[in-house]
DNA sequence: AAGTGGTCTAGACCACTTA
DNA sequence: AAGTGGTCTAGACCACTTG
């Protein structure tokens, strides 16, 4: 089982502070020929450290050591921007689109509208440190969000909610799953298709309890962990 | 990319239900045959369907097609075996082992001990439908509960503190973060080693807000979602 | 232009599971 | 005993990133 011993070791000099948060790694072939193997069986070893979450990958950039990841408390409502600065960590988010058009059967079923009827759709990517490590699609119910297109996204959503609608958040349903990432998903995070990823989809209520809109959040996963305190019901 | 549509063509077959939950694909061999290409890359395809949790590896036993995940609270205390009734599912917990031991380091800066500080340690085995899905470590302070290896472990460890006691489980820490399966929590899952995996850390306190436990759980990851309410603060 | 990562081939041997 | 999965080798070509 060489590839586990080359993981160790590699796991290693990642510990030692060797190899820091962010650097890259040598080329696959020079680490190969260090270890005295194959590609193959060396990707092997990245591939599972890459499960771990101690590396990552950036499509045809290479293998990256990861930082340490985000502390996410779901039953937060503070914004992402202050969430990261909290932890000492520079957060920016990019519009992808926004648009009206008929919900996704995902969305349509957790919103609990009937399939295809008209929905907000607004996707975002979020940078940590310029890293892109997540992209936010929410489906949002236009009944409570009159002209929600013609407003700026410059602030964060639960502002403009608050700010434009009055709307508040007041419980948020979640789930956490973890899948790959694929597609238009995978380039944005510069990943490369079928990279392990953390899927967080959130149904969000306001204060008179209405569903207001839901969110699928596809995350490198390496770059959060969740975290919460809850009382204990009963 | 031929493993991408090999992907698709396996997902297709899951999803129409002629690959049942549960079943046993055909051998990698014969697989790859039927899709004209090698192993390597079959297995490729076949690790980004583990990845996203639509099949399952036992070590040296072959693929199998993942189950429903059952959905996990943590802000529930209802036991185990309960949890899963009430989605209909049968479980079944099994002891690998109980001991008084020093506090390894993760579990000492939980729990906020010194290092090597004296501790129960509780292993156990969790089974879904048969299936090994969870390895569940606990470490205990024993200034809460003396003599708790003389007790029976037939029952869920919340009724053990609880009737023997009188500590009522009021408040959970948890984190949740994806990892990979190694050495022997891989074999009491029956996994290859590397295999991804979620891992859930609980610090539990009692309901006079005392520390009283904490534990480490290593799910196969397509094994379970965590799923919550939370209603948020501020 | 050179080097790199992404992908793929066509084998091989071994230890283990299964019939 | 046969078959299977786990692991590994030694290449190859291409498209892309980088200097």
């Amino acid at each position: 089982m060489q590839y586990l011993k080359i993981m160790e070791a590699i796991s290693e000099q990642i510990d030692a502070g060797l190899l820091a948060a962010g650097n890259k790694l040598p080329a696959e072939r020079k680490l190969a020929d260090s270890f005295n193997t194959t590609r193959v069986t060396l990707r092997e070893s990245l591939a599972l450290l890459e499960a771990e979450g101690k590396l990552y990958r950036e499509d045809r950039r290479g293998w990256f050591v990861s930082p340490t990841p985000l502390s996410y408390d779901p039953t937060y409502t503070t914004n992402f921007p202050q969430m990261a600065k909290e932890q000492g960590r520079l957060a920016r988010t990019e519009l992808i689109d926004a648009k009206l058009m008929p919900a996704s059967r995902r969305a349509a079923s957790l919103l609990k509208v009937p399939p295809l009827s008209e929905v907000y759709r607004v996707d975002r990517l979020r940078f940590l440190d310029e890293r892109p490590v997540v992209v936010v699609t929410n489906f949002i119910l236009p009944k409570y969000f009159p002209n929600l297109l013609e407003k700026s996204f410059t602030s964060s959503l639960t502002t403009l909610y608050r700010e434009e609608y009055g709307v508040i958040y007041s419980k948020t349903r979640y789930r956490v799953s973890t899948t790959s990432l694929l597609g238009e998903t995978a380039q944005h995070l510069r990943a490369t298709a079928g990279s392990p990823a953390m899927l967080v989809e959130r149904l969000n209520y306001d204060q008179h309890d209405n569903v207001i809109d839901c969110d699928l959040e596809y995350w490198r996963h390496d770059a959060i962990c969740i975290e919460s305190v809850a009382e204990l019901s009963k």
